[in-house]
DNA sequence: CAGGTCTCCTGCTAGC
DNA sequence: TGCTAGCAGGAGACCT
């Protein structure tokens, strides 16, 4: 399940693979993909457009193209093959960008994926880039942001890190583990967080984040196909998936927060 | 505005 | 062994 780390692994490995390719032709076989413009538009709009830069915003892919960025959104399941074109095309390939001498195609098992084809001006002054909230590594995230923000959020801490309006990049596998980290409880209310754990968060967050960049990210499911991109960071997982705590060696709790699984240790978080 | 619940999807798995 | 209900989960829609 791709997060900031899987985003940033993707995003390196597509610079290598298709700066500078013209698309040609653009293939969707799945409609609901194409959040905005209409499917018909996209194809129209993204023709002949060249791949400028490949940028990241949060758990956005930002393709820079001539006059357009092109956003993709991976959600659970989504990846980027490159292929021939004479490879066969599965039924999990939603969308099929063809250059001169190969193509990309968009894998998502699950569908949850979204692209958007804006305006390159509006981009980041409009949904979906427009609602996010710092980057782990912004010097404006600190203390004092994070209080404002969480003074009237009375929900468990575990929920509001996932809030991407806030911080951008947190998903569930590595909220478990900054939290861990930071020795707070996941059910503890965001609004009572003092100073001192708010920074922890915020030095956590990071620590975890650039750990599974350099990692290449987090591989959980075992059905992830043999093609995709394989992180290492789920051998570094310190609660997440786990059963004993690695600090105080006692059971790990497994609960549900907010719907998300989520694992803790009872005695090390308070 | 805050927050609860539902929805989108498919593959896997627990349970019969 | 074979079938099915239930589950997983990021983020937006919708409702209170």
């Amino acid at each position: 399940m791709p997060e900031l780390p899987e985003v940033e692994t993707v995003k390196e490995t597509l610079k290598k693979q298709i700066l500078n390719q013209k698309i040609l032709d653009v293939v969707v076989n799945y409609p609901n993909i194409i959040e905005k413009p209409s499917v018909e538009e996209f194809i129209k709009k993204i023709k002949n457009q060249t791949i400028i830069d490949i940028k990241r915003r949060g758990k956005w892919l930002l393709f820079e193209l001539n006059d357009y960025y092109l956003l993709s959104h991976l959600r659970m399941e989504g990846k980027y093959y490159i292929k021939n074109f004479d490879d066969e095309v599965t039924k999990h390939q939603h969308v099929i960008f063809k250059f001169k001498d190969f193509e990309l195609r968009y894998n998502d098992t699950r569908k949850f994926g979204r692209m958007y084809l804006l305006d390159k001006k509006d981009a980041y002054n409009t949904k979906p880039l427009n609602e996010l909230g710092y980057e782990p590594w912004d010097s404006k995230l600190n203390s004092d942001y994070l209080k404002e923000k969480y003074k009237n959020k009375k929900l468990p801490i575990k929920t509001v890190l996932l809030d991407q309006s806030i911080i951008v990049g947190i998903g569930n596998i590595y909220a478990d583990e900054v939290l861990y980290l930071s020795k707070i409880n996941p059910y503890k209310k965001a609004n009572t967080l003092t100073n001192e754990e708010l920074n922890n968060i915020i030095k956590n967050t990071k620590v975890v984040l650039e750990k599974a960049i350099q990692l290449g990210g987090t591989t959980i499911k075992s059905y992830t196909s043999s093609e995709g991109v394989h992180g290492k960071f789920q051998n570094e997982l310190l609660v997440h998936t786990k059963e004993e705590c690695p600090n105080c060696h006692k059971k790990i709790t497994k609960v549900k927060i907010n719907g998300r699984g989520t694992y803790y240790c009872e005695d090390c978080q308070k």
